[in-house]
RNA sequence: GCGUUUCUUUAUAUUCGC
């Protein structure tokens, strides 16, 4: 059974759905009884897939099984309207919740905040976070990293590094962790000022956190968008030196990093550089591409790497 | 009673409009 369960999950994590339900069927037919984890594991699968209608279902099924849903269940349930997009709904299954006995903990509020973030809700997640302060409900570093973010879509710049500073200051479980970092290098390059991006960047190196690969991306991002195509490469450089192989975003970044400095020869070398890796472009990686040519007024190119597109299967946007 | 562990939540890439 737990073995059904950890491949449910392992389907899970790779957004497979549909063979998560086929697993979860195959072990019915070996007579063993799906258990709350498994019904959990499923939802989650579903949810990721943004198939929320049919985690809500699952759920449904599970009561007819007569086995509680959990408050990790909920947590599941909400989740899984948040990544559709649907935070609607997402309030309403938290709403059930705790109709149904089920307190949400600070797992729930970070799952709600998320899904308000995801629908573009943003200032909805500011009220929720002010709520949950009123009623004394202590946040952690996943909160306050979804906070930073919505302040950050908003522009409100200011306010997302006043709460990273009150981070830096409590330490605990606020501590700001690497999502945070990343964050902040994110909003600095948001709103122009690239030098703090590294700034940023190195006040992590010497707290003692480990950059991962979307640091990483995400300081070639911030190069690239400012056009800083030797820094970009530079960073790219450093992320394969630290044993990380580039992905698909960190190519991406670098094609666009030349193309906005109008060097789409030099992007197509990239391109080329990842066709011979383990990473295939996809359809963002094409796009890239064709902008670096196409604004540089390079038509004809930028048709042929449309046309390489579509010969690969790719479906333009 | 305390601690450890498991599960669920947050960060990065392309174009265009307001």
């Amino acid at each position: 059974n737990d073995i059904y369960n950890m491949l449910i999950r392992l389907h899970s994590r790779h957004n497979r759905a549909d063979q998560a339900r086929g697993l979860f069927f195959e072990m019915q037919e070996w007579r063993l009884k799906p258990d709350a984890d498994t019904y959990n594991a499923l939802i989650n699968a579903h949810g990721r897939a943004g198939q929320w209608r049919w985690a809500m279902n699952i759920m449904d099924d599970m009561l007819r099984a007569a086995i509680p849903p959990s408050r990790s269940t909920y947590n599941n349930v909400i989740s899984a309207c948040g990544s559709s997009g649907r935070w609607k709904e997402a309030l309403e299954a938290c709403k059930r919740m705790t109709d149904n006995g089920v307190g949400p903990d600070l797992v729930t509020h970070n799952i709600v905040l998320s899904a308000l973030k995801k629908g573009s809700q943003y200032l909805k997640a500011l009220s929720y976070f002010e709520l949950m302060k009123r009623r004394g409900i202590s946040a952690d570093a996943v909160t306050l990293n979804i906070v930073i973010n919505c302040l950050v879509k908003l522009g409100q710049y200011a306010k997302a590094l006043d709460v990273f500073n009150s981070m830096r200051e409590k330490r605990g479980e606020c501590a700001p962790d690497i999502v945070t970092f990343t964050s902040v290098l994110h909003a600095y390059s948001v709103c122009g000022q690239v030098d703090n991006c590294k700034a940023i960047f190195d006040m992590m190196l010497s707290e003692g956190l480990k950059p991962n690969m979307i640091s990483y991306n995400a300081l070639i991002g911030a190069y690239a968008s400012h056009g800083m195509h030797a820094e970009a490469f530079s960073v790219f450089n450093t992320l394969k030196k630290s044993g990380f192989r580039p992905d698909v975003v960190s190519y991406t970044s670098l094609i666009n990093a030349y193309g906005r400095s109008g060097k789409p020869e030099k992007a197509q070398e990239i391109f080329d550089m990842m066709k011979g890796s383990s990473c295939k472009p996809n359809i963002v990686s094409y796009n890239a591409l064709i902008d670096a040519y196409g604004s540089e007024g390079k038509l004809a190119e930028a048709l042929n790497v449309l046309r390489e597109m579509e010969r690969g299967g790719i479906q333009p946007d």
